[in-house]
DNA sequence: ATAATATAGTCAAAGATGGTCAAATACGGA
DNA sequence: TCCGTATTTGACCATCTTTGACTATATTAT
């Protein structure tokens, strides 16, 4: 049964499907699915974080609103240094499939390869006696993350040794 | 005797004879079977492994399900339970890019796949204070080859979230 | 200014699923 | 029959979603 929540996250992006951003009344949005206005801050928070490539502002009192952006991937330069900031030394999991999701959204990678880093930052593949998951879910990630930046350029970049 | 657990194992796989793929509620199936809802999972624990050639994916909370995958088992029938047998519990990192190699070779993935497996079972990507290093470099390692077999051909391989 | 009204935000509890593990039970072969 | 293995169940755990009460902040009317 088509969750909730996951109609309501189509339902925004397909309304941003051809603009940067938009704004709406989250009582209205509300309403129109008719649930709690909380709801809408649930979808919000798990669907258009700014881990997800989204940035959430708003407005409370009469006229009020939430304007959802959509951030864009800027030059490839800094780029690589950002997204490994964001990873930092330690990452969960949904984070890091955030920012998957974002690369392949940006076309760095294909979906095949998507999938890949998808799988190498999985639970089961770290799942192992080992306190520090986190940590290693950072390096394994970061680590593909330069290749696929190595890859970007020197298309005959051979893999490290 | 018709045991339980082999109806329900030719119930599922009656479900996905010309699918590749199903979703299935969990409590459902088990209500169905007036059953325990665990027995679910030692059916899929014991028939639908990957060494019989599945992958299972699952989501728990409102709206949760349980998919199950057919592997692409393609001429080396096996090829990938040998693979994973290969890697076993704990694998070094030489060891890790001849088997990566290997499948390139077979075009079983792209040179970049390639490049980005062999990044996530790098030295660097591993490089820990963890003294099981092989340990999760075969754990990443498989996952990886999972992934590889799932996606094999099988265009719409929506990954879990 | 102040009060009334219109919005949006927070947070914790309730609801809806699925997962794990070990104990109990059934089954099949020596 | 006895033992080892396969199956079945149930208690307890983990995760995701939905709701509601209470809070915070604008705007508008008085």
């Amino acid at each position: 049964m088509a969750q909730l929540s996951d109609m309501i996250e189509r339902f925004i992006k397909e309304l941003m499907c051809d603009d940067r951003q938009i704004e709406l009344r989250r009582n209205e949005l509300a309403q129109h699915f008719g649930c709690a206005p909380s709801q809408i801050n649930y979808v919000l928070a798990t669907r258009f974080s700014v881990d997800h490539g989204y940035l959430i502002e708003s407005r409370r009192g009469g006229g009020g609103f939430v304007r959802i952006v959509r951030l864009q991937m800027s030059g490839a330069d800094n780029l690589l240094s950002a997204l490994l900031g964001r990873v930092g030394t330690a990452i969960a999991e949904d984070t890091a499939r955030a920012i998957i999701a974002q690369i392949e959204d940006g076309e760095l990678v294909t979906p095949g390869e998507a999938s890949l880093m998808r799988a190498a930052v999985s639970k089961s593949a770290l799942a192992l006696p080992i306190s520090a998951k986190d940590v290693l879910r950072a390096a394994v990630l970061s680590s593909m993350l330069k290749q696929v930046f190595r890859n970007l350029e020197g298309e005959d970049s051979d893999d490290l040794r």
